[in-house]
DNA sequence: AAATTCCGCAACCGCAAAATT
DNA sequence: CAATTTTGCGGTTGCGGAATT
């Protein structure tokens, strides 16, 4: 029984081996995917695209992080899991490096249990009342109460700001004044740079999909802003995810260096460097368009507030981790 | 030491949206 | 504009190693 996208071929499935992987990779770097229906037959692989496909996106990609969460990234897909639900990909956007696979794995594997262990329902992020909490649950979930730590985050007591609230007072967007959609990727240190991180992947320029972090709209531009809250413990690890040069390249060590997967990309992404740019702009302007144009209270309503707008509002939320006072939580309200 | 259970993770499946013809 | 193809996503499965019996 074969994938119905290649049911004509015999397709190999299960576990990649190191040849194939090299096979991949080698096309990939030399030519990019294009179709990636067609890569298989190319590389010289008996797999489906999708396979392919996958095998690159969740393994291959040169800008892997590798290794576990760290508690911030842990504390990064709890926030934004709780309001977007099992979104796994809006959630991965948040956390360079990552996939939604990976985020998913976690969350199933990890991040589930230990709120469940905590009392919380890891649907709702809510506290499951005692009497729906199985015995050995309880003890976890009574010390969480007894503690005087509410298991409620601060996006969750923004959250439950009543519609009618929002409507009187909607939360100021707040997003980074940066000089174009470029830096916003880059954490506050990086933003004197005057070499661009490359932003798009997939859907633009098939032919460079190693770059780091794709956007669909410019509003996702909220990501790197995670990093600058905690740069200081996260970014400044062997484990940054943050390129000096601005090429969104990392080695498989997650260093950012020129291994020879890097120097390999290299060629075909200078080819593109114009067309990128010139891409780049347009999305300053759609940023800009979206920060300033955007007439706030002629379009809050009840439509309006979509996922977009949460996630860029999430960002203030996140940074405000750090901040002392519940005064600053408020979002400006 | 062998058998069994548990668990994390890579990969698959099916569906829907987007893109292309 | 409809049909087809491609891509992206989330849920799920099952393999293989670790832990337990």
């Amino acid at each position: 029984m074969g994938h119905r996208c290649c049911s004509k071929q015999k397709v190999k499935r299960g576990l990649w081996s190191p040849e194939e992987d090299e096979k991949l990779v080698n096309h990939i770097t030399t030519y990019g995917h294009g179709s990636w229906s067609s890569v298989p037959k190319l590389a010289g692989l008996q797999r489906c695209g999708k396979s392919c496909r996958l095998r690159w996106i969740n393994y291959l990609r040169p800008d892997l992080k590798r290794g576990s969460f760290s508690e911030q990234e842990e504390q990064i897909i709890i926030d934004v899991h709780r309001i977007l639900g099992n979104r796994w990909a809006q959630i991965a956007k948040h956390l360079p490096g990552r996939t939604d696979n990976e985020v998913k794995n976690f969350w199933n594997s990890c991040i589930k249990k230990k709120l469940i262990s905590q009392g919380l329902d890891p649907k709702t992020h809510n506290l499951i009342p005692s009497h729906q909490r199985a015995n050995n649950n309880k003890v976890a979930a009574e010390n969480i109460l007894q503690s005087h730590q509410p298991p409620f985050s601060i996006i969750t007591l923004n959250l439950q700001m009543t519609d009618a609230s929002m409507e009187m007072n909607p939360p100021i967007l707040t997003l980074p004044a940066a000089p174009s959609s470029n830096s916003i990727h880059q954490p506050p240190s990086m933003q004197t740079s005057s070499v661009p991180i490359f932003t798009s992947g997939d859907h633009h320029n098939p032919n460079i999909p190693w770059t780091v972090n794709d956007h669909q709209n410019s509003l996702d531009s909220t990501i790197f802003p995670y990093v600058s809250s905690f740069q200081n413990t996260a970014i400044s690890s062997s484990s940054s995810s943050v390129n000096p040069s601005g090429f969104g390249l990392l080695d498989e060590n997650c260093f950012w260096g020129h291994n020879t997967i890097a120097e390999n990309f290299e060629a075909p992404r200078m080819e593109v460097l114009q067309a990128q740019e010139q891409e780049n702009n347009q999305a300053t302007e759609e940023v800009d368009a979206a920060k300033g144009v955007q007439d706030m209270d002629a379009s809050f309503d009840g439509s309006s507030f979509g996922l977009e707008f949460v996630e860029s509002t999430l960002l203030s939320s996140s940074m405000c981790r750090e901040l002392d006072s519940m005064d600053d939580l408020a979002w400006n309200f």
